[in-house]
RNA sequence: UGGGGUGUAGCCAAGCGGUAAGGCAGCGGGUUUUGAUCCCGUCAUGCGAAGGUUCGAAUCCUUCCACCCCAGCCA
């Protein structure tokens, strides 16, 4: 008999599931529902970032894995800071993610006759009431944290008074703040949204959704839980600050007549580390010039990401692995990087790019001579197209790989030694030129015979190998170096302002670089490993006809960087 | 000092009374025409702290501590 020991834990290999997922599992095993249904509902104030991305995969992929649904719908219920410029820009953001939304796109606002309709039943109820108390006096009824809060004198007015006044308000004939239309429940409960909320206000602004129909919109409360409850989602997730608003959101559901009885779930909103994600740090950035608009490639809006070369596989992935639980937590971007980083190195395909020319000639090359290489499009695939790659006597390779002398651990060109150029042939360096600084401005070497492919005859192996590109084959082009926005971890913590723990290094910009001829073909957002340098993208708002302007992604794991900072 | 939450490695995170998964980062080594990738090894006598229950506790009980959220007619 086998003596492998049994055991019921899962394999290594297999993903434990989260507690949602759990939930889930559990609601349907149980029969509380037959189906999942989901929903991710922006706000359309602004773009969408990395938090949200976890969200949206959070509540597209619940609905993926239990073959449910997941509506897109935007909570539109503020009307001053909502536009259709934000719809746009979400919409595209999460198709580009890889979701798609159930049937139609929602908007809260579509339900604002049956959220009116159901308020007055509230009104009917003797559950609401219109309250003359102005913003500041209704701060002062309510109480505080330890104290509790006193009945507004308005509170016991009669039903009929109540359709009367609130009626008024829809009508327009109160001023913004004169009165609101509150739910009464309890001023001395000790969850303060529970002391007699706010359910609808006055807003004499125009909607980007319903125009001038309405002066009077619900609050988030008041709409939130019935609109999933028109919509029949199952399951509402959102994140931790909504907590003590959940009994609230009961409270409605059981206090009208919904068709559904949908329940809400939190979980822990994404922090990353040297970022920042509330929508009013990001929009300090943009408004003060900090970045160059809100699709920035450093900014970690979802529109900043894709043009700075990182991909929805590498997005989804990431959210996969950080996981999903209600403890608050910090996840260090290396994190992300590590996911770009694997998603592009399987799938971009290579190129050679030098990014601070230095002129090499071949002195035992003939002048008039060109030969043709062909590199392979991957090296671990073969699924890629090849390339050719043009060599002539005069070449370039980076001021970095080359140095007059260096010890054993420089892995690159000196003079006297030999190096390997990439896909072609071992050089061994003779000497170097300079101008009347001391600049280094040319190298002069020689190529090894016979070494295509193959180590030189002799014996004397190269020490590395570098990238280069053909002189006079090869596209100018200007690459755009990119680091972390932020230079803190934390940025504007304690009492500093966030705006001080800028990196001001975050951009770099070289503008004589030289990329091998396969790159005329490169299109916006599609990926290239420059090899030994990083990622690459073609920028498409900054290339113009002629000029290409590519965006690093993000650079190649560093070791050589941790080696040569030792000595 | 009211209410609601959360504490497992530098970071994320499994674990649900049977003796601390996995990933990221780090460190050491191997392969390599990218100092990349890949591969191998290493990394918690310890689960916020202290007591208690138990043959056995990260898991149960008690007390304490720390941190997060809530006093918008924002979401």
């Amino acid at each position: 008999m086998s003596d492998t020991p049994h055991t019921d834990k899962p394999s290594a290999t297999e993903k434990p599931s989260h507690f949602l997922q759990n939930i889930l599992k559990r609601d349907l095993d149980e029969g509380q529902v037959t189906s999942i249904t989901t929903r991710f509902p922006p706000e359309p104030n602004g773009y969408l970032h990395i938090g949200h991305a976890k969200s949206i995969c959070l509540n597209f992929g619940l609905a993926e894995q239990f073959g449910g649904q997941c509506n897109l719908r935007f909570d539109d219920t503020n009307p001053e800071k909502e536009s259709d410029e934000f719809v746009e820009s979400i919409k595209r953001d999460v198709t580009w993610l890889g979701f798609e939304w159930a049937g139609d796109i929602r908007f809260t606002s579509d339900y604002f006759d049956t959220l009116h309709e159901w308020a007055l039943e509230l009104i009917r109820a003797g559950k609401a009431y219109v309250c003359d108390l102005s913003p500041d006096q209704a701060r002062e009824y309510r109480g505080t944290l330890t104290e509790p809060g006193r009945n507004s004198p308005y509170r016991d007015r009669s039903v009929d008074e109540n359709l009367a006044l609130f009626e008024k308000m829809r009508a327009g004939e109160f001023a913004e703040g004169q009165c609101s239309l509150r739910a009464k429940i309890d001023m001395a409960a000790p969850n303060i949204n529970l002391r007699d909320p706010v359910i609808y206000r006055i807003k004499k602004v125009r909607h980007h959704h319903t125009g001038d129909k309405w002066c009077i919109y619900p609050s988030y409360d008041f709409a939130h839980g019935q609109s999933d409850a028109i919509e029949g989602i199952t399951h509402s997730i959102c994140t931790l600050e909504f907590e003590d608003h959940r009994p609230l959101y009961e409270w409605f559901i059981a206090n009208l007549p919904v068709p559904a009885e949908p329940k809400q779930y939190e979980f822990a909103r994404l922090n990353v580390n040297y970022t920042v994600t509330s929508k009013r740090k990001l929009r300090q950035l943009v408004d003060e010039g900090h970045v160059d608009g809100w699709n920035d490639p450093r900014m970690p809006t979802i529109s900043g990401m894709r043009r700075r070369g990182y991909t929805p596989a590498a997005l989804r992935n990431f959210c996969e692995r950080i996981g999903v639980t209600r403890s608050d937590s910090v996840v260090d971007v290396g994190m992300l990087e590590y996911c770009v980083r694997d998603d592009l190195d399987k799938n971009a395909p290579r190129a050679m790019c030098v990014l601070r020319p230095l002129k090499v000639t071949l002195t035992n090359y003939p002048e008039d001579k060109i030969e043709t290489f062909v590199a392979p499009g991957h090296p671990n695939r073969d699924d890629f197209a090849t390339r050719e790659l043009p060599f002539s006597r005069t070449l370039y390779i980076d001021v970095e790989d080359f140095r007059e002398e260096a010890n054993k651990k420089y892995k690159r060109l000196v003079i006297g030694k030999r190096v390997r150029l990439r896909n072609a042939y071992v050089i061994e360096a003779e000497d170097c030129v300079k101008d009347a600084d001391g600049n280094i401005i040319e190298v002069l070497a020689r190529v090894i015979e016979n070494t295509v492919g193959c180590d030189p005859e002799d014996g004397v192996k190269p020490k590395g190998v570098i990238h280069w590109v053909c002189g006079s084959n090869h596209i100018p082009c200007d690459v755009r170096l990119y680091d972390r926005l932020f230079i803190e971890a934390n940025p504007g913590s304690g009492d500093t302002d966030f705006l001080q723990a800028i990196n001001p290094e975050s951009l770099q910009l070289l503008n004589n670089c030289m990329a091998e001829p396969s790159l005329v073909d490169a299109k916006p957002e599609s990926a290239y490993q420059f090899e030994r340098e990083g990622y690459f993208c073609l920028d498409e708002h900054y290339s113009e006809q002629g000029r290409a302007v590519f965006n690093r992604t993000i650079s190649l794991r560093d070791s050589w960087a941790k080696i040569s900072q030792q000595h």
